[in-house]
RNA sequence: GGGGGUGUGGCAGAGUGGUCUAAUGCACCAGACUGUAAAUCUGGCGGGCUUGCCCUUCGGUGGUUCAAAUCCAUCCGCCCCCA
């Protein structure tokens, strides 16, 4: 089987939501699946055997981060940032096209590529869509994405549509980069569609893209401050036009909420770095909502953060104890924290998938979310 | 016994006649975070309401002054040095 490449198992009779496979080199995904982000080659706070109990299947990194340090010469002799990390599972990198948007401070951009100035040391580092793939290939993740721009918010037309066209006219070139020698045979390419809120330009980009045939593709530019309306209608526009037979990932996305949303709407694959960041800024997320462990309530609350987790923070501990840890900023609330989240986005994927698997997804959403919102009203 | 210093909001600590409900930090109370420059950032933190004002605060009391955390007197507490 191909890299990346995706098997469709059933639809759903209820909407556009879809349970199948990407099989990638070093095992096989199940899909809708998250896929944890770990930037510098690991899930910040995060040991692997503990990610690993999650049942997290897949996990980014970054080119952007990895190439500055500790450099893919390293990577390369360390056979792979699987082994590296010793996660050993299918990885996805990210090309460094996010990183145009969010170090927009000290990044040049022109038609050849993108020079950042090192956000360690402001030396200067020239990233193109040639180097890109030649960086994602050292790296060595099952499936690199295409160099992009993701596209601000708010963007004006006029933006949106250059930027847009950068992007599909970078893909070309990564791709020809791409299929230059054999990595595909381990490696897969996946194309981004951008074309920010406007509906003519993402669709000119989802046709452009899928003329040009990549292994996968993905929706880019959302999750970067526009209202979930917008973010649910791009990928109503997008979806359409997307082959049947290639999986779909939504970048950056996402929030609990918007996981559901995008199943419904037919994504594949997800990826956020919510469920670490958060995580290590006290919030957590439960089948009853989201808390704050860090506030006052929790302080003599002996309960588990979500009786219907079973990872080692809610096996383990209570509310008040993790509440004391962050107060006392204790590093060990970072790890557990982040390790909870991660569960928690892990299991909810599960649930989706067997509610594809049942015929009742939307059942399992209104239930999912009757019961998640209900702490808030 | 002699000499010197000091007392400020939960804590530490600025301020030494009006611009002081009083800097700053911590603590405390909340909120945000979406292909990670984030263990970060933002707001609040005496009381009241008609949200602009009013009332009450800088150890206690009493003064000086148009005006006092700030000056004076006195009392109380604490600290240091010498005996």
């Amino acid at each position: 089987m191909k890299c990346g490449s995706y098997r469709l198992i059933k639809k759903s009779f209820q909407c556009k939501a879809r349970l199948g496979r990407v099989y990638t080199a070093r095992g096989v995904i199940d899909t809708p699946v998250f896929m944890p982000v770990g930037t510098q080659g690991t899930v910040k706070g995060v040991a692997t055997e503990y990610l690993k109990s999650s049942g997290a299947q897949i996990i980014l990194a970054n080119s952007y981060h990895l190439y500055l340090r500790p450099g893919t010469e390293i990577i390369k002799k360390a056979g792979g940032i699987q082994k590296f990390n010793s996660w050993n599972k299918p990885m996805l990198t990210d090309s460094g096209g996010f990183q145009i948007f969010s170090l927009n401070d000290i990044r040049k951009l022109s038609e050849e590529g993108a020079e950042f100035r090192s956000h360690i040391d402001g030396s200067a580092h020239f990233f193109s869509p040639e180097s890109s793939m030649r960086i994602q290939k050292d790296i060595g993740a099952d499936i690199i994405m295409c160099f992009d721009e993701c596209t601000p918010y708010p963007a004006e037309y006029k933006y949106a549509k250059e930027s847009m066209e950068l992007s599909l006219r970078w893909a070309k070139r990564c791709k020809t980069e791409f299929y230059k020698d054999n990595a595909f045979e381990t490696q897969a390419l996946f194309g981004i569609i951008q074309g920010s809120v406007y509906d003519d330009l993402r669709k000119q980009s989802a046709l452009e893209m899928t003329d040009m045939d990549f292994t996968g593709y993905a929706i880019g530019g959302v999750s970067v401050g526009e209202p979930k309306e917008e973010k649910e209608k791009v990928i109503e526009i997008v979806e359409p036009l997307l082959p049947e037979n290639k999986a779909r990932y939504l970048m950056g996305v996402g929030m609990p909420e918007d996981l559901w949303e995008g199943v419904e709407r037919g994504i594949d694959m997800f990826d956020c770095v919510i469920p670490t960041r958060n995580g290590r800024n006290g919030q957590v997320f439960t089948s009853r909502g989201k808390l704050n462990i860090r506030n006052a309530e929790f302080r003599e609350d002996f309960s588990p953060l979500d009786p219907e987790c079973n990872c080692p923070a809610c096996k383990g501990y209570s509310k008040a104890y993790l509440n004391h840890l962050v107060r006392a900023q204790e590093s060990l609330y970072l790890s557990l924290l982040s390790l909870h989240n991660i569960y928690f986005m892990v299991n909810l994927m599960s649930k989706i998938r067997k509610s594809l698997e049942n015929d009742t997804f939307l059942e399992a959403k209104k239930e999912f979310f009757d019961k998640y919102y209900k702490r808030q009203s």
